[in-house]
DNA sequence: TTGTACGCGTTATCAG
DNA sequence: CTGATAACGCGTACAA
């Protein structure tokens, strides 16, 4: 006992296919074939092959999300955004997580032209040559979801870092730390370079020198922790920023281990503003860099090449907002 | 300028399309056929149409996997463990999120009648008949992740919940905790009243009477906050265990809000021992569940019912273990 | 408005 | 070992 064909709701119903076809896709009819298809659909229990559809049509109705680590609660907030917008469009959301490696996004870019999907959003962390090749000759439409050389040809939607660092260094100097330090995420990722570009134009626009930066292997808790030590023992600061939300709550942990109070002996900021912010102890002020809104529009952006493949790729930037907590002063 | 396709390499190669097909699948071929294939191939930078191919074969090689809220830390481990073994099967796994509602499943289950992917991995948050009938009727094979009645005839991998209670309840009395309170989830959701009836049994085996109950009204950080003041005008409990980590977490919150200490005045015990156990502060002690264990089993029992469908339904259980951390004495 | 027939790209069957 | 050809299930020109 197989599954019903749309071969068999017209026998049936006693009627085309071509009929039984066109009443499922809203096309007119008369009123009784509309009602004679109906009832056979229900009766049979018919529901049509996505795979055959996809075949015919051209298109999946899946859209794909890579991602380098679901375990970051930033992607969470952002692939809640993103379902949000593709889900409301008719799409299905594809999430799919790359790993750390440049080889396995491109794989995964390339992979694209299977056609699993109709479209790609990805968030890549680390970016080179063969990605940005990769990323321009898919074959399906592409946004990226982080920044990517505009030769790529690609709509991209990023967050502005320098300016959230702006926000971090401005709030810390109001409140009355100026010794600042910085632990970041690796400096050969996207984010990370970015961001260490930022805390140096930050801290030179106040006229101020950096107390240490810091290097995580990695952008996870773990590593936040790992690179505290190194920190600790240069000293001499009463602040510190982290690329992330994981990499300070890792380094508040060592704090408190060090006997150090945040924010009384030090002051924690963290980016990306994800739950984990708000669930620290104590919560974590963050500079929000809008991952919801950088979904959301990446998504929409997604959606209107996959209608216009010839439209013009679009570059958007994000701008950031502070989110102040009991971490700061 | 369209796709190559599998014609397109035949001409080019000069043979015939059932040749290639037969080459790129590792068929008995020539050495020389081979050759001459595989150039044409790179030469056209030919890629097999997944589409085309699930249509013919019947199968995507895709597998679903549908939690109700990627945003607790809990899915997050289970979805590693479940990637990990799929994908070295060959699978992609396509993460979905249905919400809270029951409706919202039952949607999901009926619609994998089109045929997008080739299995079902599930782990509902509410079970009624209509799921239960949803799931045993689904076309594709379904394995559970969670309680669901046997008579829906279907594959179960579920978390030893009284026995992870017991863990707790242990530990909290082997350190001198004997007023324990419990917070609960929804107590009308499948994990709520398996932590509800193990905390029962728990404490009875102890011969202790629970000092407090409640029950936040979902399993998030949020929740967690706003039944703690509920909880604090009881009073009177020097240890509480939560239904998940993410209600822990919460409620540790208000607990220092309120000027209490965790562990010295009160123990708090999570459940799931999921990242966040680890990231929060104190760090949670945390009863686990298995999580990745039971992604992990579940997924090898989705392989197995895909490869073979009429092996009788089997029903695995998780057994638990305690992660001690600082949040107890 | 309805029905017939074909094509989407691939794999499997069956002759050669 | 290779080549021609028939499905797979659906949508849609085209003809009636």
């Amino acid at each position: 006992m197989s599954r019903p064909t749309i071969a068999g709701v017209a026998r049936v119903a006693g009627v085309s296919v071509a009929s039984v076809s066109r009443v499922l896709n809203g096309l007119p009819a008369t009123e009784e074939m509309a009602e004679r298809v109906q009832r056979a659909v229900a009766e049979l229990g018919y529901v049509p092959d996505a795979r055959a559809r996809s075949l015919k049509v051209g298109r999946t109705f899946q859209l794909t999300l890579a991602v380098a680590d679901v375990g970051n609660p930033v992607y969470v907030t952002m692939m809640r955004a993103v379902e949000e917008v593709v889900s409301a469009a008719g799409y299905r959301l594809v999430v799919t997580t790359t790993g750390p490696e440049v080889v396995d996004e491109v794989a995964l870019v390339q992979g694209m032209a299977r056609g699993y999907a109709d479209g790609l959003l990805i968030s890549p962390i680390r970016v080179d040559e063969d990605l940005v090749k990769a990323i321009r000759e898919c074959e399906v439409p592409v946004v990226v979801a982080g920044s990517v050389p505009s030769k790529a040809g690609v709509d991209t939607v990023r967050a502005n870092s320098p300016k959230g660092m702006l926000l971090a260094v401005d709030h810390l100097v109001s409140r009355g730390r100026q010794r600042i330090a910085f632990i970041n995420g690796p400096a050969d990722t996207v984010p990370g370079t970015a961001r260490a570009k930022g805390f140096a134009e930050a801290l030179r626009s106040h006229n101020l020198d950096p107390i240490a930066v810091g290097e995580a292997t990695d952008f996870t808790f773990a590593a936040g922790r790992a690179a505290a030590p190194a920190l600790l023992s240069t000293g001499g600061f009463d602040a510190v920023i982290c690329a992330n939300d994981l990499l300070a709550v890792g380094l508040m942990h060592e704090l408190a281990a060090a006997g150090l109070e945040v924010p009384a002996d030090v002051a924690v900021v963290g980016m990306d503003d994800s739950e984990l912010a708000e669930q620290s102890f104590p919560p974590l002020t963050s500079v929000n860099l809008g991952s919801a809104e950088r979904g959301r529009r990446a998504a929409e952006l997604l959606l209107a090449r996959i209608d216009d493949n010839d439209r013009t790729p679009r570059r958007i930037i994000v701008q950031p907002s502070l989110s102040v907590r009991r971490s700061t002063p």
